[in-house]
RNA sequence: CGCGGGAUGGAGCAGUCUGGCAGCUCGUCGGGCUCAUAACCCGAAGGUCGAAGGUUCAAAUCCUUCUCCCGCAA
C-alpha cells in the first residue's frame, strides 16, 4: 500500500515514524514550505521534513497543495491512502479523490469537542478533565468527517500544553497504526460526528495568552497551562511585557483589585490578586532575560507593591 | 544581511559610559541566639568576570573576532 503523509509540525513526527516501522510504504511527505525562523532571518525546515530527509523518503513543500502543481504532485506519486497529522492547510475535494482508500487524519482531541487547529491547548485552556486523539476520515470540513477510533488520557492538574502535545503524538502515531491495520481488515467503523455535540476554536495568536486577572485563579491557571510554551500566557508591568509559565493559588482573596502586586520579594514570592484567590506567579520571563523563577528574578530586580499588572494605569502614575 | 537585550562565585543582579582592591540580594557551610523557626546575630568557603586576540604601567570595563542565550517580529 502506497501512503502518502501530510504533517508539519512535531505533533506529526511520531506518526510519520510509526507508518514506517510498521512497515508500511511512505512513498511522499508533504510538509508546509520552510518559513524564515527564528532570529537571524534564517529559512528553516519543519521537524516533519528533516524526519522525512534524515529517512530518505522525498519531500514535497507546495504552497498550497489545492493548486495545480500540489495536485499534480501528489498524483505523480499514485497514493492508495493519505495520511495527515496537523499539516497545516485545508485539502480540496480534488486532493481527497486521488488515493482510492481515502485520507486518514489524527486529530488531538476527542471530537467532535475541540474542532480546530489547536485543539492541545483549547481543551487545557478550558479546563477539561480528559482528552484524547481521535482517528478520523478526513473531508472537505474543518475536522468534520466519520470517526474511526479514538484513545482518552487524563489530562494532568499541572500538565501544559506542550507536554501533553508531546504525550498525544505518541498516542496518536499508535492509533494512526491500529486505525491502518483495521482498515486493511475491513473492521473499521465509521462514526459520523454528532454536530450538536461539536465545538471549534480558532488558531491561537499572541493575544490569546494575554491574562485577565479579573478571573478566578483556576481559569487563569488553565490558560498559563494551555497557553506554555506557545503563545505564552503574559501580562505587562510598566509597559513592559511580562510572560507567565506557571502559577499558583496561595491565598485567600482580599480587597485588593484584580492584578494588584501584594508581595514581591524573593521570601514571599511575586503574589497578585485575581477574582477569588491570591496568585502567585511561580516562573515568569522578562523581556531580554530568561524563563526563570519569580523568586530567583526577584533577587536581583526590585518590584513595587501595589501596582496593577495587565493596565496601562500604573505608568501614568507618579 | 529584519530590530533589540544579555553572558560577572551555586541563583538573580550591580559594576562597563568615565580603565585603578570583585560588589549587592540570596543560597551553601560553620558557630551563636531562641521553646521554636523559612526569623535574628557572628564567621567562612566559593570567581580564569562566556572564548580568543589586541591597546595599556594597569582591562569585567576600551578595540577586533568568535561562541552561546533571550525579547520583538515572522
Amino acid at each position: 500500500m502506497r501512503i502518502v503523509f501530510m504533517g508539519t509540525p512535531d505533533f506529526a513526527v511520531p506518526s510519520l515514524r510509526a507508518l514506517c516501522e510498521a512497515g508500511y510504504d511512505v512513498v511522499g511527505v508533504f510538509c508546509q514550505p520552510d518559513r524564515p525562523k527564528g532570529r537571524g532571518h534564517k529559512l528553516a525546515p519543519c521537524p516533519v521534513k528533516e524526519t522525512a530527509l534524515a529517512m530518505g523518503i522525498p519531500v514535497f513543500q507546495p504552497e498550497r497543495i489545492k493548486r495545480p502543481e500540489g495536485v499534480a504532485m501528489l498524483r505523480g506519486l499514485a497514493p492508495d491512502l493519505c495520511v495527515t497529522a496537523a499539516f497545516g492547510q485545508l485539502l480540496s475535494q480534488e486532493i481527497l479523490d486521488i488515493p482510492p482508500m481515502g485520507t486518514v487524519n489524527v486529530h488531538a482531541s476527542l471530537l467532535p469537542r475541540h474542532r480546530g487547529s489547536a485543539p492541545i491547548n483549547w481543551c487545557i485552556m478550558q479546563g477539561d478533565a480528559v482528552t484524547g486523539v481521535t482517528t478520523m476520515m478526513t473531508d472537505r470540513g474543518m475536522d468534520t468527517g466519520d470517526m474511526l477510533l479514538r484513545e482518552e488520557t487524563p489530562i494532568g492538574a499541572e500538565e501544559t500544553a506542550g507536554e501533553l502535545s508531546d504525550r498525544l503524538s505518541l498516542l496518536g502515531a499508535e492509533l494512526l497504526v491500529r486505525t491502518l491495520r483495521e482498515l486493511e481488515a475491513g473492521t473499521l467503523v465509521r462514526t459520523p460526528q454528532d454536530a450538536a455535540q461539536a465545538s471549534y476554536e480558532p488558531k491561537l495568536d499572541k493575544e490569546t495568552g494575554r491574562i485577565d486577572f479579573a478571573q478566578t485563579a483556576r481559569e487563569i491557571d488553565c490558560l498559563v497551562r494551555g497557553a506554555t510554551p506557545w503563545p505564552g500566557a503574559f501580562t505587562t508591568i510598566g509597559g513592559e511585557t511580562m510572560k507567565v509559565y506557571a502559577v499558583r493559588a496561595c491565598g485567600a482573596a482580599g480587597e485588593a483589585l484584580p492584578g494588584t502586586v501584594l508581595a514581591a520579594d524573593a521570601k514571599a514570592g511575586l503574589i497578585v490578586a485575581c477574582a477569588d484567590a491570591q496568585l502567585e506567579l511561580t516562573q515568569i520571563q522578562m523581556p531580554g532575560a530568561k524563563r526563570m523563577n519569580a523568586r530567583d528574578y526577584l533577587r536581583g530586580h526590585g518590584m513595587e507593591t501595589g501596582i496593577r499588572l495587565g493596565t496601562t494605569e500604573e505608568t501614568d502614575e507618579r
